[in-house]
DNA sequence: TTGTAAGCGTTATCAC
DNA sequence: GTGATAACGCTTACAA
């Protein structure tokens, strides 16, 4: 790009249109005591000449942008998307800048991304990473989202175990009988993970029989299919109640299923995780347990910006609620996928 | 939040650690020439300090920040979502930060974004809005999505036209008599206009018999309701091939037929807009034109960061395409939505 | 209270 | 090629 040559009015302009000195009107912006008199005329001066402080001088100078740097996985996800909407939304309202950057899951690039935004002394960063050896600098305002790193990290998250032992109780209180619980996600350990243990703590309690599946990532659904495909039984699946780590998980089960002649939720029922609405609509794409966002969001921004970052908390834990989505016969007028 | 004490090490110290001038610290890291063995005392010393240049310094002196602002109405809508990861990788892939901003719909948040921005000293804004009076300074590169602002600044859109052109095609093609077009959409004007304009020339074009519903986003889905319940009788709808201006307007709409009895894609088929995958899977919402948002943002930045901005094009146009996502009869494997 | 001046880390202009 | 040195726009002691 060329060069821009700077036009812009400067403090120094200001000041000689106001007859003042520049430390008169630094000190009006700064909203340090300046008698009403000058205040005005400097006011005056800046506006006559369009002048606005210089952010970035001001950041150079103090050591403060007022920028603080997301670090995603990326924005395909949905509910990354709507996290990022959220906490983007939290910033502007404390009046601070969102650096936006997508890592592709890769744990070299979260790495990059993390020096970069240092680089451009960011007064934080927010980040979902999957690169347990993430190195970042100790005096570097940090919040994790849904992975705990250290102690000095605090980690933000859903109640994970308890949503997991929500969604046993629901499918329980549903009818279910035989349950499933289902994971695709990484081999990187992280708070999620705990949706299973709350699910399987919550059966055992109750005694009731349960099943498990764990994929990685990288398995892809290959491994789902062939569990599919062994449960399957002269048309009849042997489980009636399906927990999945996430929605998209439950959308591709459901769709699996459908195929497989078995109807969601008229034959078996299931549940979700995440709360990831249909476009930006109020529709769920399948029974849930809801993630707060909003609450996430701004959960994490306050710890990012607290003034007081000797004794951080090392974990805020959300609580999550069910909502039917049309996978489990609670859903009234919640679209059902496969039944019409 | 507390100050922070700078302790990075700056190129004063490397000067002094390598036993040369800061100038020529400076040169090697602008890849100015410096003799070998000069550079290599310096990028020991650097090494040794752990110095690595402060982007901001650098910023405030060169009044290039290499950083861009991305103004968009909400990332909750999953087609921004996607452009605004595509743009992020853009950027990233040459070496700029992206801020991004989200105005929710709202002129006048625009403008503040706008304002914010650059007092941040972006070096270019891409940007998505509704507000018609928009004022972007003239110095300041800016490139618009969807919405043609004034010479000088540039806008990418899909080929909104063709795409409006294809859906009808599409339609006929398979084996629809009876066409209806339906836009929920800002009464601003905008690109994504000429997708009603396309679709009709075709219909106009080969005499098709055809009908347009335009609804403003204020308005909601009472309009639609009414318009479906008045051309509904005895269980048959009066159309059976329906073009939507978006992906969600299409399955709201599908919705609202199947809570009517009418199936799609038996009864009547349905093609949407925008090409929005459910999740980050490859499964479309719908049988839909498709936005190449990859080369969208290519252009996008292209378009912003070129050297030359003399003589921009006014308008760059992507072409779309048509997949298919089981809302129309040629869908194969797609998941149908309704019938079973 | 107001004015003055030093300095943040870098780039860029000069003499050398 | 190299090395002083003056900006860049702002904040902040400190002096008036």
């Amino acid at each position: 790009m060329a060069p821009k040559r700077n036009t812009a009015p400067t403090m120094k302009d200001v000041a000689a249109e106001a007859g003042v000195a520049l430390g008169t009107v630094s000190k009006v912006y700064n909203n340090l005591p300046v008698r009403d008199e000058y205040r005005e005329k400097v006011l005056a001066a800046a506006h006559k000449l369009g002048y606005s402080v210089n952010r970035y001088a001001r950041g150079f100078k103090t050591n403060r942008t007022n920028t603080v740097a997301l670090i995603w996985p990326t924005l395909r996800n949905p509910f990354f998307a709507y996290l990022s909407d959220a906490m983007i939304g939290e910033l502007t309202r404390r009046d601070y800048r969102a650096i936006v950057s997508i890592t592709n899951y890769d744990g070299q690039a979260e790495q990059r991304c993390l020096d970069m935004v240092r680089q451009n002394k960011v007064d934080g960063v927010i980040a979902l990473t999957y690169n347990p050896d993430l190195e970042v600098a100790p005096d570097l305002p940090f919040v994790s989202i849904d992975r705990h790193f250290r102690a000095g990290v605090p980690c933000v998250a859903s109640d994970n175990f308890g949503g997991g032992q929500l969604a046993a109780q629901k499918l329980l209180e549903l009818g279910c009988q035989k349950l499933l619980f289902l994971r695709l996600g990484s081999a990187i350990a992280g708070e999620p993970d705990k949706r299973q243990a709350g699910f399987e703590a919550t059966c055992r309690e109750r005694s009731i029989p349960f099943d498990s599946l764990s994929v990685q990532n990288e398995e892809g659904f290959t491994p789902f299919d062939t569990f599919l495909d062994a449960h399957l039984h002269s048309g009849v699946f042997d489980y009636d109640g399906i927990f999945c780590n996430t929605d998209r998980l439950c959308y591709e089960i459901e769709k699996r299923l459908r195929a497989r002649g078995v109807l969601v939720p008229t034959h078996v029922q299931m549940i979700g995780f995440d709360g990831i609405y249909r476009f930006d609509s109020e529709d769920l794409s399948c029974s849930t347990i809801v993630q707060p966002a909003e609450q996430i969001a701004r959960a994490a921004v306050d710890l990012l910006l607290v003034q007081d970052r000797a004794n951080l908390p090392a974990m805020v834990c959300l609580p999550v609620t069910y909502r039917a989505g049309g996978t489990t016969k609670d859903s009234a007028g919640e679209n059902k996928p496969a039944e019409s």
